[in-house]
DNA sequence: CTAAGGACCTGTCGGC
DNA sequence: TGCCGACAGGTCCTTA
C-alpha cells in the first residue's frame, strides 16, 4: 500500500487525535510482523505522553521522552482511529488507547509492517543508513546525477533504493519516470546529467500532487479517519497496461523490472 | 563493492 | 462452482 504520500497523509491525519495525548494501554493481538513487536512495549508506553508524531521515508516515528515508537506500514498496514475499539478482526494487531478516548490501531493482512521501539538517543539501524527526503532541499540533481554514476542497475531500481532516496515505491516511481521521459530500464549511468534533474523534479512534484489528493488508494489504502485517498485518478502509467499513453497515444507496455511490474511507454520514455 | 533473486505473508482475481 | 497460479503499495538478507 503506502509509500511517502500514503505514510504522510496517514501522518497528517493521526495528529490532530493523539498528539500530546498520554496513553492509556498497549493491547498487542499478535507480535509477529516483520519482526517481533518488543515484548516490553505493553509495559513501557502506558502513562506516557506523545509528544511529536513525523515521518521518515515511509517510517512514522512516534516520540517519547525515553524513546521513539518506529512504525513501517509493509505492504498493506493501515493505521487508523478506531470507531469501535471493543470488536477487532484478524489482521488487527494492535491497539493503542489513549487516555481522551481515541483508540489507535495498525491492521495488516501480510504481516510485512513493524512495530519497534528505539530508546531516546539510540538510532534504530533501519533508519540509519536511509538517503535524503525526496522533498528536500538535499536530494537535487547534482546528488542523483552523482549516485548514477558506474552503476547498472535499472535507474527505476536506483530510485526505489531507499538508500538513494526514500519514499519512493513502485507507483511513484513509475509515475515519475514516464513524467521525465526515461525509460525505467535504462542502466542509471547511461542517464544523462539533465535527465537527472527532471526526474528529482519529476519525483517531487508527484509525490507533492499525491499528497494534496491524500495518496492513492487501490484497493486498501485508508487514512487515519478511514477515508481513501484521490490520486489513483491522476495516475498516467501505473495500472494502465495496454491502455493508450495519454501523451501518444501508443500502447503503454508492462516489463518486470528488479521483480515489479512496470508499466511505461516505450515511445516517450527513452 | 554491485546486482540479482529469494524470502517473508494473506487476500484477490482470472483462467480453466 | 472450485481449484491453482499469478500477483499485490516493501525491503531485508543471502548468494554470486
Amino acid at each position: 500500500m503506502p509509500e511517502l504520500p500514503e505514510v504522510e497523509t496517514t501522518l497528517r491525519g493521526l495528529k490532530r487525535h493523539i498528539i500530546n495525548q498520554k496513553i492509556q494501554s498497549v493491547i498487542v493481538r499478535f507480535p509477529k510482523l516483520r519482526w517481533p513487536i518488543p515484548e516490553n512495549l505493553t509495559k513501557i508506553l502506558p502513562g506516557k505522553k506523545l509528544l511529536t508524531l513525523k515521518r521518515r521515508g515511509k517510517y512514522l516515528l512516534f516520540e517519547f521522552t525515553h524513546g521513539t515508537l518506529i512504525l513501517h506500514l509493509g505492504m498493506s498496514g493501515r493505521l487508523y482511529i478506531v470507531k469501535d475499539p471493543i470488536s477487532f478482526n484478524k489482521h488487527d494487531h494492535v491497539d493503542i488507547q489513549f487516555s481522551n478516548g481515541k483508540t489507535l490501531r495498525f491492521t495488516d493482512p501480510r504481516r510485512f509492517g513493524c512495530v519497534l521501539w528505539a530508546n531516546h538517543g539510540e538510532t534504530h539501524p533501519l533508519l540509519s543508513k536511509l538517503g535524503p527526503e525526496p522533498l528536500s532541499k538535499t536530494f537535487t540533481a547534482e546528488y542523483l546525477w552523482r549516485k548514477t554514476r558506474n552503476k547498472k542497475i535499472a535507474i527505476k531500481n536506483l530510485i526505489m533504493d531507499a538508500q538513494i532516496v526514500v519514499g519512493v515505491g513502485n507507483i511513484y516511481a513509475a509515475e515519475a519516470l514516464f513524467a521525465s521521459g526515461i525509460n525505467p530500464t535504462k542502466p542509471s549511468l547511461k542517464v544523462t546529467r539533465s535527465d537527472c534533474g527532471k526526474l528529482v523534479n519529476a519525483i517531487k512534484a508527484v509525490l507533492q500532487k499525491a499528497i494534496k489528493k491524500g495518496g492513492t488508494t487501490l484497493r486498501d489504502f485508508a487514512n487515519a479517519d478511514g477515508k481513501p485517498g484521490y490520486f489513483k485518478q491522476e495516475l498516467l502509467v501505473y495500472s494502465r497496461e495496454k491502455q493508450a499513453c495519454l501523451r501518444c497515444g501508443a500502447s503503454l507496455v508492462c516489463r518486470k523490472i528488479g521483480q515489479r511490474s512496470t508499466v511505461y511507454c516505450r515511445s516517450c520514455q527513452k
